[in-house]
DNA sequence: GACTATTCTTAGCCTGTGCTAATATCCAGC
DNA sequence: GCTGGATATTAGCACAGGCTAAGAATAGTC
């Protein structure tokens, strides 16, 4: 009671709703790669350090249970980005790996930024873990410039 | 067969696997947090635009059916950051508001900086959008001093 | 070559976040 | 005060991404 200011008109709808839905749509389908690259990124590494990459090294550096990266591996196989047979370990497809190499150059060049802004490395490796996969081209253009500009 | 190098043997762990787990966590537990940052700013957004949140304007703000906003409406008021009575619109607790204004704040910060930065509008809304929720208080003050410097 | 510890898989469960279809309620206009 | 259209709820489904418990395969050791 008193709540009902205008219910059943449609409040004209000013700025485009459109607009405000997209924007949650792309986070919503961000979400969706962010897992993936983070285990492109992990395998590639893991494969560089180790030799290979294995469920178990998988699991301890995401803090999560080796069923939970079989799981995950799964879907990776079924989206095309890494291989593995039962019991072996787990490689990339070229399309892994390229993603592989993309995914570390952006993280390379987010941490870098926040570093130059100041932000101590603890908060800046763990933020850039975070915002890494929001961050469209234009804005890492212009990371990349801020970098240049401050070299 | 060659991809076993050091099966059965624990590789040193040399750089702390801790520390990797921990950032993942993190950015794990930060999803949670998301959705209901968006749906309170959103909230208090309308309720100051058209002096009520109804179940279907943030529906159309976000691109979800109307559903999909009554069951996430049920895990704000489970977790103490919104009422509502059924038929009903939606409100803010005191904390529900608290978190509002701290996330506009925020995002409005992460905005500006980036405009500031040289991304185009439209790019910056995106990411700010896809970014706010990740960042912490270290690189948000970062953020400001830069503002502040370049004023 | 058999034993044991490690690793991987399978089965089954939970929560979050999305959906459609069907139903109930509300509000405005006649 | 009925009724039609908008809005909200309920029921039921799917998929992602977590988990534990139990069993199967592997690798290194004796």
């Amino acid at each position: 009671m008193s709540a009902r200011v205008a219910r059943g008109r449609k409040p004209a709808s000013r700025r485009s709703d459109e607009q405000s839905a997209h924007s949650h749509q792309r986070t919503r389908s961000d979400h969706a790669s962010e897992l993936a690259e983070d285990y492109v990124e992990l395998i590639d590494d893991l494969i560089a350090e180790t030799g290979e990459a294995r469920a178990v090294d998988l699991a301890r550096r995401l803090g999560v249970t080796q069923v939970t990266v079989t799981k995950t591996i799964e879907r990776l196989k079924r989206d095309g980005l890494a291989t593995s047979e039962p019991y072996r370990s787990i490689f990339l497809t070229p399309k892994g790996s390229k993603l592989a190499v993309e995914v570390r150059e952006r993280h390379k060049t987010v941490l870098e930024f926040l570093r130059s802004l100041g932000v101590p490395a603890k908060d800046a490796e763990l933020d850039a873990e975070g915002i890494e996969h929001h961050i469209s081209p234009a804005t890492l253009a212009a990371m990349r410039r801020h970098l240049r500009a401050n070299a």
